[in-house]
DNA sequence: TTCGTTTAGTGTATCGATACACCGTACGTC
DNA sequence: GACGTACGGTGTATCGATACACTAAACGAA
């Protein structure tokens, strides 16, 4: 494999290797115009391209950023990862994906070997339970962003966040099925140990509370096991086996997202209820299967093209511009979409 | 960032880089336990990890590996990547992974990106329709694994590929709706570039063939544009509109993968058709969804997990192994899975 | 005692690109 | 004609790890 280096283009060329490099880092308004052309030739002729470990090893950069989410198998994670790379992309770096499974050793164990490439920067497609085994790496100068503040707070760390409101977001779903007319309205996640999911929990009682209906503990199905692969289908179908079970159960579900709510349908056919008849139920995420499944899944839309764009461009920021600055914390607003999964209280 | 090197490292233990380095790879029978763990208590005491860009450098090898593939938004490719990961991981790799949307020019410049990362081989998590864009950089030594042959033989090129038996897939697929008594089965797939797809409507026409049914083009629904994210549906959709508006429409369709299966069950409801008692419908891949949907979709399951294993097994064999081996074309078993979208034709 | 051999470990050139300090030439100005 | 200066470009140390060739010491055998 005889592979071209810079030192060739410049033999070819019959210029130094600086000046090679120079072309190369746009450094081209200290040469001759008739120069730089031949040593555009050199590299066209060649067909050169820089050895991006030499070029890393010498400035210290890296042109990647990493991308540590739970599983790129769910599609909602899929589909940001590749919103993510499209931005990264379209600012010359490119993305280095690893799946944690929410797990802590592993997003650690990835966050390292990131490290270990050289990558400065990660996002993370998920909040944080907790941020202590990445500390290490934030000292020895890591930077990361994530969806949501982390639960621990932690005043000595910088740690962007870019996310959806997520108390508008189930707030927006509480109205709806308020003003549908329902009354008792259940709750349905996995564990809440992130802050993006207790907002969720905050908007439906927040909006509850607003209608000034009492809050029923019942009604709050908040799992135990642990979510790993698709499971959250798992979830959402023992929750509404337990909801729906009770002796006074709720006319509307709202799953937490819409892995969860997929659950719910399951475990409301396992029951003989009719959706949206007999139960109104909501997701959020607003995947591409919403519109498939029947009754088609009425669900919150997050912005999350931009906010991959902007966390990818805030990461960027973070890395080529060294000087210190504020943590950044944006909430970009939800968007309701009504579709037919949710009907009208009878009764 | 003063980040810790080998020297560092060197002289905490009171030896030489190449000692630590002989630790590093290894080579620890050149000197005694002690000594050794000297080293390794250094190594620990300063959480040294090796600089890969210095030792990729150094050594031309790079734990890396590429993965392309249309995207990770499609379940059917996400579930598959992860897999890739799983195994890339357990032998020391790590995966970097490109989106093509099918589109050779992103396969290429993504191919060429992985190139100058200093990475050797990429898994095509597709079959590919050509080879010609990626010819240049397999004569510079790039590997390349895919799920089927291109579809345009090339003899000049070792392409290794592991898949799925195709024809083996739709052949299963098609006796089991035989049995059930259907005798007018369409078939709806987008276009058929590629072996892999070829290899399905094959297995299609030969299972009728052997039934001595005679093949009836209305039948076959090929579509016309391209695919795009999950567009598959839509495929399915505009398929199953066209077949079940036939003067003598199908009583069952194959579609081509389970996206596609999906399409032809929101074609079907928009027709008033319902699954399975006016049509029974079939999909291929096995992808979580299958079991949510209502019905749940009769498909067949590839066994990705060890199509990934064995690919990634056999590039990196041929990464460490650098002398010329032949090429190996593998096709695993698919095994059927008979859910509630096939029902015994009526009347 | 001397020579040969194994053990344990080291010195250093090298991978390819970068960037800073440096230098020679040519031109303009008085 | 002498001087200053801008232009156009180059020399070379450096990033961190590796591996080959090498050596010093220890040991065993004759």
């Amino acid at each position: 494999m005889p592979k071209t280096t810079i030192a060739d283009v410049a033999r070819l060329a019959k210029v130094s290797t600086s000046s090679v490099s120079n072309v190369l880092n746009g450094r081209s308004q200290r040469m001759r115009p008739d120069t730089q052309e031949r040593i555009q030739y050199a590299i066209k002729e060649l067909s050169y391209t820089p050895n991006l470990a030499a070029r890393q090893l010498k400035t210290g950069h890296s042109p990647f950023i990493g991308l540590i989410i739970p599983s790129v198998a769910d599609p909602y994670f899929g589909s940001f990862a590749r919103f993510v790379e499209e931005a990264a992309l379209s600012n010359g770096y490119q993305v280095l994906l690893g799946n944690s499974d929410r797990n802590t050793e592993r997003e650690q164990k990835y966050a390292e070997m990131l490290w270990g490439s050289g990558i400065r920067g990660i996002i993370f497609g998920s909040s944080l339970v907790q941020f202590s085994h990445l500390e290490d790496l934030y000292r020895e100068g890591m930077h990361f962003i994530t969806f949501y503040r982390p639960a621990q707070q932690n005043n000595n760390f910088i740690l962007d966040s870019i996310g959806v409101d997520n108390v508008q977001a189930t707030l927006l779903l509480t109205k709806h099925l308020l003003s549908l007319g329902h009354r008792r309205i259940g709750f349905i996640s996995g564990p809440i140990d992130m802050v993006g999911l207790l907002d969720r929990l905050k908007g439906y009682q927040k909006s509850l509370k607003d209608a000034n209906i009492a809050p029923d503990e019942q009604l709050v199905w908040g799992g135990s096991t642990n979510t790993h692969g698709t499971s959250g289908i798992d979830l959402g179908r023992q929750g509404a086996h337990y909801l729906l079970s009770l002796s006074n159960p709720p006319s509307a579900i709202i799953a937490i997202n819409d892995m969860h709510a997929f659950g719910v349908y399951a475990g409301a056919r396992d029951l003989g209820l009719n959706i949206p008849d007999d139960l109104s139920v909501t997701g959020l995420d607003d995947i591409a299967f919403t519109q498939v499944v029947v009754p088609s899944l009425t669900t919150i839309q997050p912005p999350i093209r931009d906010i991959a764009r902007l966390m990818v461009e805030r990461l960027i920021g973070r890395l080529e511009d060294g000087s210190p600055q504020a943590p950044v914390h944006m909430m970009l607003p939800p968007k309701l979409i009504v579709r037919d999964s949710t009907a009208k209280y009878i009764e």
